[in-house]
DNA sequence: CGAGGTTACTTTACGTCGTAAGGAGTCGCA
DNA sequence: TGCGACTCCTTACGACGTAAAGTAACCTCG
């Protein structure tokens, strides 16, 4: 479930978003939860269950029923757009760039890889809209502040950005998303992968010769570190050799003026 | 909803996949649906309601119910891989070289990105575990043989090919989901934007001394296409910007060994 | 030609989800 | 002291995927 940002009441929202509302003095009983204990326990619950976590299972998390919830949040879409932007808390708001942009950039691709890791429900959330809160703006303020010093020009930056996000949580895909099947369906990867492949070459024995070129990608393959799962493997090879192809296409942009 | 590929029977999905079962003469009423019809019921519904499609909405539109579809496939997730599938079909098998392979992955990933328009739902079907279908494999064959002539090894090729395939989706997923939170909510982009951004300047009135960097990073913008949408001439200035910087990339790799 | 088995499709039902509606109890303030 | 705002609960609704069981159509064999 890709789930769509912004959707309700577009000033509620960002005063949850930038935390704008105004603990006063009011009747009534004291509340027991808060927006924020509410947004924890959600991110609990998804990085352990994914996206498709129910409202009650936040609310049994706080020994509450789903509908408190809503006293505090307008509804799952909103939750989620603040359990987005508090998970970015997490990411650095500044990279050093004393050695160069190179390595910074390098830095901020692997602290979002292991961050999409840690919280795979993020690559769900949609990207269409930004949720314009406070931690997704610093993430990509830290990113603008390694690259603009290089000079470039505001149109090849937006381009140069834009390629960073969507390689780095393309890659960090398709890792989370083998870990989430695989937990899904209590088959690891070369469980499932055994399986499948037997029956394909049962079923379709000349793949190799329909699909030649193919063939020629497989060979020079060797694993990357041998704990780590069939797929995964494939993953941080992608990982490494994509960030390298990229990073020397903007080396290239910032050589030649 | 992301769908995961490939939970169910290994044998009876990878049987459909490759239309393998045979249309003997069988006892029984005559079927009045096929695997195939039921598949581009599907796609014709995910095109226009996109993934969260019910099977009770395909089966309405074949003039059956839900429990319809059961004979035929074996759950959602199985019908789901056959439309990835089958929409895959629609993408050329090969890509002409003759003015070298920078023009061919040019034309292959315009051909992805327009594709990726038609069928957006299928941006939301993990890539973790690959379908294994047919022509998903032409697609990935159909870029690796443009690739593979350049001589660079296969450790380095599917790097490249990772990158391409991360960014050419994630572009896509950017203007696809615009499109979609926009039919979703009856807002257009500009509304969206405007009703936000409005209340963001009021709250917060210096985000610009705030995120000094993510400000520059935001001039020289000039829409490329003033018919086109607010988000969506973003999202195409990105993808030719970052298609170029990764094209500059592979050159590199390419021209010295 | 008629019985029996197999198949296509339907109806009904279950457990899940997000959340609307209404009520019970709690507290600040007049 | 009581009004009204507030938190949190119970109940309920309509959606979803799909299991189970029933009905009717059709082929095959006697």
């Amino acid at each position: 479930m890709v789930v769509y940002a912004g959707q309700g009441d577009p000033r509620r929202s960002i005063e949850l978003l930038w935390r704008a509302s105004v603990a006063e003095q009011r009747p009534g009983p004291k509340p027991g939860l808060s927006v924020d204990t509410i947004v924890d326990a959600a991110i609990e619950v998804a990085d352990e269950q994914g996206m498709a976590f129910s409202m009650r299972a936040v609310g049994e998390r706080l020994g509450r029923t789903a509908m408190a919830l809503y006293t505090y949040v307008p509804g799952k879409n909103e939750l989620v757009d603040l359990m987005y932007d508090r998970a970015m808390a997490e990411l650095p708001a500044t990279y050093s760039t004393e050695d160069g942009w190179r390595p910074a950039v390098t830095r901020w691709a692997h602290d979002m890889w292991e961050f999409y890791g840690r919280h795979p429900w993020m690559l769900q959330v949609s990207q269409a809209r930004p949720v314009l809160g406070p931690h997704e703006f610093a993430v990509i303020e830290a990113l603008a502040a390694i690259l603009v010093p290089t000079g470039l020009p505001g149109r090849e930056l937006r381009g140069i950005v834009g390629a960073l996000h969507y390689f780095v949580r393309g890659a960090a895909q398709t890792v989370a998303e083998a870990r989430a099947a695989g937990r899904a369906t209590g088959e690891g990867d070369e469980e499932w992968w055994y399986a499948r492949s037997a029956v394909l070459a049962e079923l379709e024995p000349d793949l190799d010769k329909k699909f030649p070129m193919l063939h020629l990608l497989e060979n020079d393959r060797e694993p990357i570190d041998p704990e780590l799962p069939y797929l995964e493997n494939d993953a941080v090879e992608n990982f490494r050799g994509g960030l390298k192809v990229l990073l020397d296409g903007v080396e290239g942009a910032v050589a030649k003026p």
